[in-house]
DNA sequence: TTGAAAGCGATACCAC
DNA sequence: GTGGTATCGCTTTCAA
């Protein structure tokens, strides 16, 4: 039961081997005649290309290359429909994801581009400064996309969510809604010290728009993940409630557990103050009450990083275009728990 | 900036290419001396074999393929810790990772055995019957092992929670803390549809379980999954609340949602009726209030699954030993959600 | 419009 | 213990 090489459907075919390969290439011109009877022969042998070989000859391997953050304590949180939409837009180009992940550092990006083992590289989960990947990322000959955008992004190719809008428009919109003082619940102190790019570029961004409306800005940070960390941060926000105070949650996990926990404590959403929360529009809509958001986008960020992808593969590679950031609008969507204005 | 080859490797090394095979696949002693010098060359080089031709020499591309449940509505919960394992477990034996999706079917297949894409291929998300990949994972060249026991599992190693005994340890907790009735939380109607291996495994010991012990039980199915589904839930299990009522939710997702709606209602899990839930035990011990749960053991089961895997692929084609089912023992937990024998 | 043949970069057999 | 070389299965140039 051995597998039949493009060899033996030229010989079924009656044509050569070469005439095989462009049949599935297109990159010549073939008659009607001998592509259907090439056709054919690739049919009744139900052949399929050996993908070693055909990397070795041809420089591509049609494999993009796929670094999310798994192992040590990483938040994973949302995480699938990144790879779910990766892995179909590659799909559709016919490629497939070899899946690398973050603990291994720049060794693994030394490894799929030193092997060969794909024609270009996403990374995810980036820390804002000093990433020990980004200059190996940067001196690989693969081309590597970021979701992410860090301090310095060394010339690569950076897509992500506009955390910075995000976090101006939850800002606004509580002080649209006449609110007073604003609290950030901020991430744990492991996700802090990960120092993440987006979490940043968030923090950043809703202090200058608090001050520009003149809102007091408190940063209320849980010492760690987990329901215990929801139960403290409600505590916490609890004694702070007087006259019109907005929350604002951008670590997407611990928001559906904030609100419950402030409700289990007589403090509701919505009416005795306002949550704001930082996560997919789905998991907003479905959540018990449904919750104000900004939405975070996997879908769209994935969906532009292979778009980048594929556009650096398609050139040539003497044509290198400008390296940009690309940002991704997020949307705030009004749901229950953010009080009206009075 | 072209990459290097063993060839030169081998020129700066004064030695000949293929010796720099030997050196890095130990298949043939080397001298000290030789060997250093190999070692230096490669390192001043920063030399890395090339994929496809090594795969396309050896017969091996040192790729796992992985088919995963992505796509069409399909229940991605708990997906995550799989992945990771098997990637790990992949890692420390030099290999890498390659992710393909459900919603191929059995074309997935088809193309990572027919392109040589990989040396073996772990398939998850098995329908019960007639799934229509496993004739396909059957008639293969490349060897499958499956996460999931289906009716027929075609020959192919099988490896998976053994959900039948999961279902057992629930009844009989349940029965042994002196519970007359028991209901089961089904599914939503979509995972029944797709009519999963291990869902059928858990209801059927469950009613066996439960006969033996002489208890009634009842199966209350939500129509579809989120939160309504949990309160709609909550309330039927609530008009059944009288006496010692005994509550089983083998959908791991489902278990915290039900449990808070239910407490939402008055109904206080531990107090007025028991729950079991089957999840992991991570999400059990840090769930609010802390549930009695049995096992998943998403780790145990990618870090066997990898074992037979590698077993499988040392040994000789010519010896294949016997496809077997192995089923990794979940655990019950004793936490506060179940109510003390009277 | 098609065919012959030279690589691509490893592995592993056959010699020595 | 080491080297030479055929080979893996495809792509692509050169020729016709």
């Amino acid at each position: 039961m051995v597998a039949f090489t493009s060899k033996d459907v030229a010989r079924l075919a009656g044509v050569s081997q070469s005439t095989v390969s462009y049949v599935m290439s297109g990159k010549r011109p073939i008659s009607e005649e001998t592509r259907r009877r090439v056709l054919d022969a690739i049919d009744r042998l139900t052949y399929e290309p050996n993908a070693g070989a055909r990397a070795l000859a041809s420089q591509r391997t049609n494999v993009v290359g796929l670094v999310v953050p798994f192992g040590r304590g990483v938040d994973t949180t949302g995480l699938l429909p990144f790879i779910e939409t990766i892995a179909g837009a590659a799909r559709a180009r016919d490629h497939d994801v070899l899946l690398v992940t973050t603990d291994e550092g720049s060794a693994g990006i030394r490894r799929l581009a030193g092997r060969s083992l794909c024609d270009a590289i996403i990374l995810m989960d980036l820390h804002a400064t000093d990433d020990e990947r980004l200059p190996v990322a940067a001196s690989v000959r693969t081309p590597v996309i970021l979701i992410g955008v860090p301090e310095d992004p060394h010339g690569l190719h950076c897509v992500d969510l506009d955390f910075g809008q995000a976090a101006r428009l939850a800002v606004d919109e509580l002080a649209a809604t006449g609110h007073d003082r604003l609290v950030l619940v901020g991430h744990p102190g492991e996700i802090i010290e990960r120092d993440l790019n987006y979490v940043r570029r968030f923090y950043d961004a809703a202090r200058v728009a608090a001050a520009g409306h003149g809102l007091p800005l408190e940063v209320v940070a849980p010492v760690e993940w987990g329901r215990a960390a929801a139960g403290e941060t409600a505590d916490r926000l609890a004694t702070r409630v007087a006259g019109r105070l907005g929350v604002i949650i951008p670590a997407s996990n611990t928001v559906q557990p904030v609100v419950h926990a402030l409700t289990a404590r007589g403090v509701v959403p919505g009416r005795d103050l306002s949550v704001i929360g930082l996560l997919t529009d789905a998991a907003a809509a479905e959540a018990e009450p449904p919750i104000t958001n900004v939405s975070l986008e996997p879908r769209d960020v994935s969906r532009r990083a292979m778009e980048t992808l594929f556009r650096l593969l398609e050139q040539p590679a003497e044509a290198p275009r400008p390296p940009r950031v690309d940002l991704v609008a997020p949307q705030l969507t009004r749901r229950q728990t953010v009080m009206p204005a009075p």
